[in-house]
DNA sequence: ATTATAATTTAAAATTTCTTAAAAAAATGT
DNA sequence: ACATTTTTTTAAGAAATTTTAAATTATAAT
């Protein structure tokens, strides 16, 4: 009956951790039990989780920041967050950061369970983040999406912001086909609406200005679709 | 920006319910409400739904019978509750049942929003994605209309607009076959009548100057019925 | 042959989407 | 706190797309 699933739960209050850690263990979950965000993303770049919890009110690191830092490594590990009054504000910032879902202390363990076990059946995803490439070539350029540089031929390089980077990754990951506006948008802003979607071209200016270093690589839009790095 | 997602909405009160529908419209899904489990499952099977959004106290048949057999048929839709008061009882209920989220009434519309941005978001799984054709290969011509680019073999090459491309798109899985006008006008311009038709005209006069690249493919018309592509 | 309906073509008007610069706001580093 | 970088927002103009209108031609029916 073990489920060899693994939980990193990050919760500031000794007693209610303990209680929490024990409860699950019972349940035949795995539990790494951290009091802060910073003992938490050690303990998260140590091992192999399936799931966080993480407390939103910590001391030192809260745990929406936390999970920032752990959806730049892992942009898939499911998130629950654990609020302890029913903060509507964090409950919005931690959707946006792609919380997969919260629970307002106090709350009842059983559906703590039972969201555990939902959150868990999913079916896996499709791109089952195969090792992750960061280094690619491409006309004039090589690009280092983990180090975010872009490096012409000619020894120019640039270095580019988290948003450009996510950017051209995604683009250079479809090179030669479409990449659609909504995918990118909910990808990297984590909502598509006007605005986001505004923001969006706005980088796409820039990537032009970058890429224009190699007149044959050319950023085209397709109405209405998104967009396409392509050559020549 | 439109999301073109379906929401279907199962809820009694009719006043809540066209409240939620309108706010939800608003906010750019696709909505389908209706009034009782029993309404709710025969829209179920006459559209396809991204995602459910069911009230559990219902009369005829409630919430969770409806979850049930519409799990029956689409193991993979998301579906999430609405509980009038925290019924613990029903919450586990419907966790079983396979159950992505659920709120207790009254819940905040923006939380809602962002719960079905959450799990909207999430990446298709992995038995949902049908290989949709876009390459096609007629006469002298290839077609992609992903990329939306036809392209002759001369290596002369046209972006199409979106509507061009559908209505290519329609004709060639239609080829050297009719292609009745109300059926690609409903299903493209999402309604018929004398101004939609005349639209469509004028598609089907861009897409001949197109194709007049191969003097052996035609669109002819069939009066009063359509159009069909054929080769000779 | 006449009449009514349907289809074709062209051009202009209306709408939607994209691009970009610049300002404002937010986040980050020293 | 201050300066710097990054991101978002705004807004105006450009480009692409769709709709509408009108004049013309074709088809079918009586």
């Amino acid at each position: 009956m073990k489920s060899n699933k693994k939980i990193l739960l990050v919760e500031d209050d000794p007693n209610f951790g303990k209680i929490l850690k024990d409860y699950l263990t019972i349940n035949n979950y795995e539990i790494s039990l951290a009091v802060n965000g910073i003992e938490g993303f050690e303990k998260f770049n140590k091992s192999e989780f399936d799931l966080c919890i993480l407390d939103i009110m910590m001391p030192f690191k809260d745990g929406l920041t936390l999970a920032k830092e752990i959806r730049e490594v892992n942009e898939a590990i499911p998130l629950i967050f654990l609020t302890a009054k029913n903060l509507k504000d964090d409950v919005l910032k931690g959707y946006k950061i792609g919380a997969d879902d919260y629970l307002t202390k106090p709350f009842d363990s059983e559906i703590l369970l039972a969201k555990i076990k939902s959150i868990l059946n999913r079916k896996p995803s499709v791109n089952t983040e195969q090792k992750d490439i960061f280094e690619f070539d491409f006309g004039e350029f090589s690009f280092n999406s983990k180090l975010r540089i872009l490096t012409h031929k000619e020894g120019n390089s640039f270095k580019l912001s988290p948003k450009e980077n996510q950017l051209l990754k995604m683009l250079v990951l479809n090179f030669d086909d479409l990449l659609p506006r909504d995918i990118a948008l909910n990808k990297i802003w984590r909502d598509a609406n006007y605005f986001t979607s505004r923001s969006m071209d706005v980088y796409i200016a820039k990537l032009r200005k970058y890429l224009e270093k190699d007149p044959s690589l050319k950023i085209i839009n397709v109405h209405g679709e998104g967009f396409r790095l392509m050559q020549e």
